[in-house]
DNA sequence: TATAATGTGGGACAAAGTGGGGAATTTTCC
DNA sequence: GGAAAATTCCCCACTTTGTCCCACATTATA
């Protein structure tokens, strides 16, 4: 299952290892784009035509529509892993996630998300904090 | 049935084991997650398929949906048992709950949290202390 | 008291993560 | 256009981590 929060250090070469575990979901390639909060999105090719779908059915006219598809399209990359697994994350993408050499690997189910390691621990305590997820768990899983 | 307070120590190589009681009630596999206060949060995988089912409806565009997203799926680890019933605690997580030797595991009848076992010692103390436990009891069991 | 179950520990092997050399390719700059 | 520099890719190797297996001590059970 792709999910889970999983330490990795890029190498001097700009390559990252994926988790083997998530490995047997990934296909032969996967797509690499700029994420939400300063992360990077990484998704399976399967999934990533599904996002290109909806993004294709916006409207030409509509000047958000145009942002995100840039957003989103405009700035993805088809990454194909080496044999160890690893892939070379564009430094664009790498710049826009502020990341160096401690990172998080962090699945979310269906794709996920490689964050620089500081970053995500904020992201963490602040979620902890959330009123949101706190509402999440007391709802009644 | 999953309940009670269990004192159990890790051993060097970070492996925990399960109550015996517990293991009818758990299947092959659980997933370990961060738990609200410090605790690691352990369910069942048929409890697990639940809770991801309503997160994976929450919408991309929100920001505290991302988050909870993330708090719920984005640091929860797939583990399976060995013969011996011993789990690996991911590292993670282990830092999370500021987890070293000597751990509690507690069961709460459809999931279990994994503690600290001096901030457990200290959460019970609290609970003690707690109006809404005082009052509960007031209540009527 | 004998027998089984449980918790704990460790050795040995396999898998995963990390690092780096060097050839091939692309880019940059003169 | 061609040389130099940088980048990417394909290997191989080392170290750490995870997994499997067996062993032993302690506690529960018959």
């Amino acid at each position: 299952m792709i999910i889970g929060d999983h330490p990795y250090r890029l190498d001097s070469k700009g390559r990252l290892t994926l988790p083997s575990k998530f490995r047997p979901y990934l296909g032969e390639t996967v797509i690499a784009t700029r994420g939400l909060d300063r992360c990077i999105w990484v998704f399976p090719k399967a999934r990533w035509e599904k996002v290109v779908a909806k993004l294709d059915a916006l409207p030409m006219g509509d000047r958000e529509a145009r942002r995100v598809r840039r957003w989103i399209i405009g700035s993805a990359h088809e990454l194909e892993p080496d044999k160890a697994g690893r892939i070379l994350i564009p430094p664009v993408l790498r710049d826009y996630a502020g990341i160096r050499q401690e990172v998080i690997v962090a699945g979310l189910h269906g794709y996920l998300e490689i964050w620089d390691r500081e970053a995500w621990q904020e992201e963490m305590e602040k979620a902890a904090e959330s009123e949101f997820v706190r509402g999440s768990w007391q709802g009644n899983f």
